[in-house]
DNA sequence: TACGAATTCAAACAAACGTTTGATTGAATT
DNA sequence: AATTCAATCAAACGTTTGTTTGAATTCGTA
């Protein structure tokens, strides 16, 4: 296995240009020729350039997840010994440090973006990529929640974790958004920052009690 | 004025296949095969295709900003004559409202989504265009944001905002993902029940302490 | 070294793209 | 009735798209 075969070094490439111009706006000419290797390239290694893209999701979205999870393990484990239920804050950080922490690696920015336009992006071939991939920790972590905000509902619970989930992949895609917005005072490269105040902005949703419980679905 | 000239059929067809294929994923010919209107009537009408993309974004994002812009001068002189500063909950409202409320708009679901695709899209015309429409909103509700909670700096009321626009883009643009996270239980068509709740948890995210005040930038 | 499989290559493919053209229409103006 | 001009149309333009092909090359292994 030489040290940059073609195969991941396409992937290198088109991560960061899908990440950059999106899908339709990337053609496999300029992902190949950026990556010194012919055009045939990625017809020969993925078969297509839908696999391609399935491809350079799978790669990076697997193992946040599995983070995701041996991180919510721990601290059940831990909260189980202890006689309690995990706490609030702990379950958040298990949820939105893994992807953050992202920012650190060398191709930190492009998997960032690129996280947020599998949560953003329609085709239905890549919102099914998103079910599977997803399905698991979307189940863990509503439980979680549920054990841990007992007077939410199973409904209630999960219009948290999609504002969550929005203001996360917004920050995650968007970072030069928040430079626009401060007018450049914020550093949205700071990953410890970035995580606390996203936990503490969720918290603080999270146990926010809901106006009117009229209209609310059962659970 | 015909009642469905071309000029708005065009608009009204390209606002919802951008919706819901992007931009490059979108096709002229599609978009006119749809509108029932010759091919080179894009051209002829708007110039370019991507002239179109701008006023088919310039058409509905006016109205809501001036929309919060006229809620934001009402709450300000309510609270000025009754000698107090606008309360956070009404500027959360001002700012959140309007774009939710589309969804009563007969094309209020493709607006959405196009709106959030206005927020996330990459491209420097757009992020122009976002600048352009959005520099005045930004500003003034920072300042709303500022004199509601003084306890807080400019840039750390500029993480917060980051976070709400999260929120709202993606309630707005993947109503669906709330479906399938709740495994059908929520409603994400309910206009008012989208409100609250994104008022509810966005205003307990303003109010949240900020944990580490040590990476705090200045303001 | 020689063989077979894996990989790379230039070249070409059909299809789809945004755009342009020049003729044609149809209603308003003179 | 003649003129004008905005609007529409079919057709074609030159690119760019993803994909395929078959020969050339490289590599691991015997």
């Amino acid at each position: 296995m030489k040290p940059f075969d073609t195969h991941t070094k396409l992937l290198d490439v088109a991560e960061k240009l899908f990440a950059k111009n999106g899908f339709k706006g990337t053609s496999l000419r300029v992902i190949t020729q950026e990556a010194g290797v012919n055009l045939a390239a990625v017809n020969y290694h993925f078969g297509s350039k839908e696999r391609l893209i399935r491809e350079v999701f799978r790669r990076r979205v697997g193992p946040v997840n599995q983070r995701r999870l041996e991180k919510l393990d721990r601290i059940e484990e831990k909260a189980n010994i202890e006689g309690r239920n995990p706490e609030l804050r702990e379950i958040l950080d298990a949820f939105i440090e893994p992807p953050i922490q992202l920012m650190n690696h060398p191709s930190g920015k492009a998997i960032m973006r690129l996280f947020s336009r599998l949560i953003i992006e329609s085709k239905k071939e890549i919102a099914e990529l998103f079910i599977d991939q997803f399905a698991e920790v979307v189940e863990r972590f509503l439980q979680a929640f549920h054990r841990a905000l007992p007077q939410f509902s199973q409904s209630e619970l999960s219009w948290k974790m999609h504002f969550m989930i929005g203001a996360m992949a917004h920050a995650m895609a968007e970072p030069f958004r928040l430079k626009f917005l401060s007018q450049g005072l914020c550093d949205p490269s700071d990953v410890q920052a970035t995580i606390t105040r996203l936990i503490d902005f969720c918290q603080a949703g999270f146990l926010a009690p809901v106006s009117n419980p009229d209209s609310a679905e059962e659970a």
